[in-house]
DNA sequence: CCGCTTGCATAACGGCGTTATATGACTTAT
DNA sequence: ATAAGTCATATAACGCCGTTATGCAAGCGG
């Protein structure tokens, strides 16, 4: 049974133990809140004293980052499976309904990835920036269609970004507030509204 | 000249020294940011010790609400003077348009109103929700109108809400971002477009 | 003149993110 | 088999934070 070279084993072990830590994380964090949440806390709740969890993840960002990448990552799968429509509008409505439903149910996670980088810190996780990219395809089928409202594609996708950002931190930044029902229809549908030209016809330009 | 009750001298001379702590925070709010603000390193500014700022504020969330209150008032003094208009699209838009203006030259003030109260906490200052209440005046007359895509007016209130909201905390959580040029005024016509009908005339319903 | 309120300061508590240093187990080399 | 070395972990500490307990001196009312 020790024929396999000792180095795989001690590699298998280090990997259990990030994902035994990374797992305490994931359940401190739902349980008690971003704000709650202290690499101390950490520390005994996944029996490891806190030094450890900086030689396995550095410092305290780049725990919640790996956290992060997965969690986005399972989302990126998800944006993945929803289905192509002919109507790049549909298409789109789909991925940022898809979008605003996974930030409203990991909030803390939504809130991890948008608490800004310091200064030059390391970037967020490739998951959660190619799940944004996701939008541009969508985005840019309309723009060639002549039915983006917005003539710069860049100042769309800013935007959308910005109203999409609002809906879910502020719903999950006061969850007690009473929020009318269907808010998160209203608002992508006013959103996309407000973006696109949702009368199909007159489309390229309605001035000369 | 000591004939005035000394009770009289001893409230001017509290009065200073909030004075002089309200401006010693302000100061080192916008020189230093949010995240670098502390209650020690204010002391160390403002001459007094640590203590005593707890003596006149009661802790550090009531001393960044004064702060904010009397900054609130005075975007509530220049929302007031922002003109009325006859078309309640048009007085809207410099509404919103002011305040989105005010949250971007603020942004420490904006982020410390919008950092959502722990739990039973104080309720934020009053100038800042009499702000928001300026907003409902001209929706209703679009609603009386008909010119709401939404029929909801709460409903309309919150998406406005929370398309502003992304924009400002988005904006200035990122300064370095390079965000196009005239993004708000873009966005915030967006937005007004999603959620209010723009084509005068045909108002009450297009349906039977 | 005495006692009382008021406006401050010193010192401390507990918690935080983080790091310096030590220790023991396990691997490798001789 | 033993010495040398690496790796995973722990203990102890640093400096910061928000906050509070305690003390103290100056001015005021009796």
């Amino acid at each position: 049974m020790e024929l396999q070279p000792a180095a795989q084993r001690r590699q298998r072990q280090r990997q259990e133990a990030r994902r035994a830590i990374l797992d305490a994380t994931q359940s401190l964090l739902v349980e008690d809140g971003f704000d709650r949440f202290s690499m101390r806390r950490l520390a005994d709740r996944c029996g490891y004293t806190a030094p450890t969890l900086y030689y396995y993840f550095g410092d305290k960002r780049g725990l919640l980052d790996a956290l992060l990448e997965e969690r986005f990552a399972t989302l990126l799968r998800r944006l993945h499976r929803v289905p192509a429509s002919d109507d790049p509008v549909e298409r789109l409505r789909r991925l940022v309904l898809a979008f605003v439903r996974f930030g409203l149910k990991n909030p803390e996670h939504y809130r991890l990835l948008m608490t800004p980088r310091v200064e030059g810190a390391a970037p967020p996780p490739p998951s959660a920036e190619k799940c944004t990219a996701l939008f541009t395809d969508p985005m840019q089928a309309l723009q060639a269609a002549g039915r983006l409202r917005v003539d710069d594609l860049e100042a769309a996708r800013q935007i959308l970004w910005a109203a999409l950002h609002g809906l879910i931190s502020l719903r999950s930044g006061r969850p007690n507030h009473d929020w009318v029902a269907n808010l998160d229809d209203l608002a992508v549908e006013g959103t996309l509204r407000g973006l696109i030209r949702f009368d199909a016809g007159n489309a390229t330009d309605g001035d000369t």
